[in-house]
DNA sequence: GTTAGCACTCGGTACACTCGAGTGCTAAGC
DNA sequence: GCTTAGCACTCGAGTGTACCGAGTGCTAAC
């Protein structure tokens, strides 16, 4: 653990060096008030501090710039609190009072919102759709052995699968046996627990119905929850265009994107910085991340990705704010 | 219009240029074997070209490389036809061949497909949901005066709007009624050409009826169906990090994307090269494109974005195939 | 019309040098 | 004993110079 003196002088460190980019010195430190002596002596605990980890030099002769783990320091215990400006608040009361439609698109323009919120990429990871219950399921015939089952939830989501009818063309009634059928089975319970078909006596009305289902509920639902906003930030974040690349090549998959911020959750991080977030590419980043929740349980995730350089206080109080006004939000609808 | 040697040395130039990202000079262009005169020859067409606007120098006694209006010429007159390796055609066919499942997602991997194949960043539009007519349409309340208009069309692609249901709750019948009165009125038809409601009498009932229609048929359409794929290899074109931002900024813009696409479409062109392509952030792209048909009709687009300096040929038969297999797949569902 | 030859241009690289930011250490001071 | 002024030292960044070589444009010969 670090004396007062350590910490503010590690403080002023980590804050001068997101404000510039620059090395630090220890004249520039010696000049915040806070730290109340001479830059001899900051000096003496700058490589203290170098030694101890929480700083590097990039060369001799130049000042200090922060490690993962000072900036780790930093954001357990010297981040300042409420770091959001009022305009920015205003910012997003204003989209959540005047948002609406279908949930997709909510979610998607929350990503665009905390990205501009912040200037960094923003991620949105959707509430998982077995979550809602099942307000109506159809079946329609597409072509003559492929069929689109599609479920309406409670929550505006609507799943559809294309399902394969089998080998001879079933009739239409036969469809619309096994569609009346699934639909009676379904409505009012959760995709994840559809509970189990019971036989309507004939095989290929069951046998569709049993597609129905099992397509329905095979939730590959991490691929196409996910919204990723303002990934173009990103390049203004960093100067080597091959970092850019990595970082835009990860933001771009976007299972990797769900199991990353799932990863970071897992760990009971609100924050993971630079080798913690745990990929090569994301080695320059920082991700921060808050769930978000619908009637008191944790249904999803937001969260910014940004350079390890990053305005901690402000992203940190831009994630928590837009997670709970989302949460309430989905509450309400 | 260029003889036979200034084409024959414009596109050793540009060719060269496309392969090294050096500007060219002339004893590389004279050992060409098209080429058969003195690099001394070579530079005085060089001057030729330089003035008439092919080529410049960045700087006096540098090589030369190609204007967009080299470009111009080189793909207008110098493309050879059919620059597509084998294991490349046979990608797209397993593609296409494996493909299935719902229309967004197979658009989308298209698009991933394409720009795998070309090393840009890949665009498809996917055809207007008007095209197709509607199969089933079913209004379901979600909240008391919230409800959702969910249609489905026969190609697979499902619309929703949320419906504002009015200031008082409407009764569950009067919403069974407008869903019933709207589906009577819709199914069969096409979104683009919804007809004109019959009142049933009942003045709530037709009201949200009538708000259901405008709703499905107010169609945000190009917002939604256009699949951007590949964004993040934008970055290894460049080496300006400014450069990339420009260009990534433009590729989120999915409206932007999709009138640029089409612009360039209108002015019948299947390539547009650097300031052609009439973006400020794009002075450096190029934007091929292909219209694909479905029973004879151009419904969509699909596309292409990399730097100037890209490899026309490949570029060009990529999109072209892709773009004609497409259409083919689409036809056949 | 083509080409060999050559003077010329100019960016890139290497090198030396300076400047200054910043350090670490030491010795004096509170 | 902690703090600090002072100072020698380091080293990157910036600058000026020289040089090299790629590449040109021009001229004169073929």
């Amino acid at each position: 653990m670090l004396d007062d003196r350590k910490a503010s002088i590690l403080r002023a460190v980590v804050e001068e060096y997101i404000e510039t980019a620059q090395p630090v010195g220890s004249a520039r430190i010696a000049q915040v008030k806070e730290v109340n002596v001479s830059s001899a002596t900051v000096r003496n605990e700058l490589s203290v501090l170098e030694r101890e980890g929480y700083l590097v030099q990039p060369h001799t002769s130049a000042g200090r710039i922060p490690t993962d783990k000072g900036y780790r320091f930093f954001v357990d215990h010297l981040t300042p609190n409420g770091g959001l400006q009022a305009n920015q608040r205003q910012r997003i009361r204003d989209f959540f009072d005047t948002t609406h439609g279908a949930l997709e698109q909510m979610l998607h323009d929350t990503s665009r919102l905390l990205s501009g919120l912040t200037d960094y990429a923003a991620v949105v990871v959707g509430p998982p759709h077995e979550a809602a219950t099942v307000r109506s399921v159809q079946l329609v015939v597409l072509a003559p052995r492929v069929a689109l089952a599609v479920a309406i939830l409670s929550n505006g989501v609507v799943e559809k699968r294309s399902v394969d009818l089998g080998s001879e063309p079933a009739g239409d009634d036969r469809v619309a046996a096994a569609s009346a059928h699934v639909a009676a089975q379904l409505v009012g319970r959760s995709l994840a627990d559809p509970g189990r078909l019971t036989p309507t006596g004939d095989p290929v009305t069951d046998d569709i119905a049993a597609k129905v289902v099992a397509g329905l509920t095979s939730g590959h639902d991490d691929e196409e929850n996910v919204f990723v906003g303002g990934a173009s930030r990103m390049a203004a974040s960093f100067d080597a265009v091959e970092t850019v690349r990595g970082v835009l090549t990860i933001l771009e998959q976007q299972y990797v994107v769900v199991t990353l911020l799932k990863d970071v959750l897992d760990r009971g991080l609100s924050v993971a910085i630079g080798a913690e977030v745990g990929l090569e590419s994301l080695a320059e980043c920082s991700v921060v991340v808050a769930p978000y929740e619908v009637e008191g349980e944790a249904v999803g995730t937001v969260g910014i990705v940004g350079p390890t350089r990053m305005k901690y206080p402000q992203a940190l109080a831009a994630v928590a704010l837009v997670s709970q006004r989302l949460g309430r939000h989905l509450s309400e609808s």
